[in-house]
DNA sequence: CGTGAATTTGACTGACATCAACTCAGGTGG
DNA sequence: CCACCTGAGTTGATGTCAGTCAAATTCACG
């Protein structure tokens, strides 16, 4: 087990999590936050399963597929996307090293949502009925991994408040900070950082058409908020973006 | 225990639950599909906690709030809402009998919604840390647990998909559709029913204005697919109703 | 009944979508 | 090495769906 990555920023409460990983896998998010002794690390190791490389535009899983295991992404990105009765797309979430994928599987055995590699990648294959049995042994794993599929359902909420409330400019911000946020809590800069996705899946996850995205990069940066550069970010003015993710900011 | 409720129809997948309550509280969604042992059964019964009564317009729990219970609803009906920075509601679900309240609330310890009754509503409280312990006993109703949780992920995605990328028009054939399904699930008339919440909710949910809703209402009504008469609603030509839903209806 | 709130309806507006033309980056092959 | 090609991204002109504003109507409740 090697020590890390600082803290995880949990939407308005800031947690010490994430503070070291597994031998076996990145899996930050399943080994560590509640202090497992030794052995029972060692027990969470063993039902880890193999090691599975995604390459770019690859995909985890399908809609429909039988579920059977979660996923610890160890690298990469990754997408999740629904599609509707009549064909279209939706991006329900960008996923980083070290979140967990498959969850929305629990509830009918069977995967809601496709899962699609933005680069390549890796993942750990997590076999549900082993966790399962772990849970029952392991009441701080257990409430773990509550917390780990909460949190799933508060992201989503704001994604709800987001799509379901704010203007296309809140919207942006929005997705942008919190981004930098993620990425901050794993370690990485805040303020520099690669869109892993195009501006079309970005657009589809916002709601907003490709071309609103790229007008919005654009303003952003003749505001002096964003450098732009391809898929290449950096954040001038953090603070503003959050004024405006916030919807403080009456001007922009 | 009484025999009271047919199926519940989960997006995708029909499942047969919900066949009985428990004596406490109509608690279907966690005591049955399982198919617990009686002396399993009593024990969940133990540790459900007070009954609460909830006035119209009554707050069951607040954003910060610290979680100590889940609440799975006796009678009446909820509505879930989040506070963007800047105050504006956003209603991220109605809930109805037999439906569990407070999961978001897992992952931090605190509320991250407003729980409000849409009308006279009854609760059973039902202490986490007791059930975290049965949970570690019963692997049935941990295994239940997770499903339920997961449930709730895939609607958040569903509303994704509705908020991201669908027409107002399909947007409220989506949400009649829904309700419908939910009371028929409980044995209610699919047809037939009361919208228990205002205009105004409706519209803040779908991310529409009050002035939409009712728009969508009258059309609905001049084209034959609804009979509306204040909060009381008919579905006079379900099939269509849900070929709008899934976009397969290009003249509405 | 009467009063205020909720809903409906209509006219107008605006934010974002659509359509279309153009630019640019990166890869391929001559 | 450069011409070419292709797909991603940008920018501008125009259209449209749903929002906003305002007024009329209905409903709920004392």
């Amino acid at each position: 087990m090697t020590i890390e990555l600082p803290s995880l920023t949990i939407p308005g409460v800031t947690v010490e999590v994430l503070r070291a990983k597994c031998a076996t896998c990145s899996m930050h998010q399943l080994c560590l936050p509640m202090g497992l002794g030794a052995a029972d690390m060692d027990r969470l190791d063993q039902i880890i399963g193999r090691r599975r490389k995604v390459p770019r535009g690859g995909t985890l899983f399908r809609i429909g597929a039988p579920f059977t295991s979660l996923y610890a992404i160890r690298l990469g990105h990754f997408k999740t996307y629904q599609i509707n009765a009549d064909g279209a797309e939706q991006v329900t979430g960008f996923q980083m090293a070290g979140e967990l994928l498959g969850m929305d599987a629990i509830s009918t055995d069977r995967h809601h949502c496709n899962a699609m590699a933005l680069e390549d990648s890796e993942v750990c294959e997590i076999p549900f009925s082993s966790l399962q049995q772990l849970l029952a042994d392991m009441p701080a794993l257990l409430r773990h991994f509550h917390r780990m599929m909460s949190q799933e359902i508060t992201r989503e909420q704001s994604v709800m408040l987001l799509l379901g409330n704010m203007q296309a400019t809140q919207r942006f911000a929005a997705f942008i900070v919190n981004l930098s946020s993620r990425y901050e809590a794993r370690g990485y800069s805040a303020t520099q950082f690669q869109l892993r996705m195009s501006r079309e899946e970005i657009g589809n996850y916002l709601g907003l058409t490709i071309e609103s995205i790229s007008r919005l990069l654009s303003k952003f940066k003749k505001e002096g908020l964003l450098r732009v550069s391809n898929r290449e970010i950096e954040l001038l003015d953090p603070a503003r973006l959050k004024a405006i993710t916030a919807g403080m900011d009456r001007c922009g």
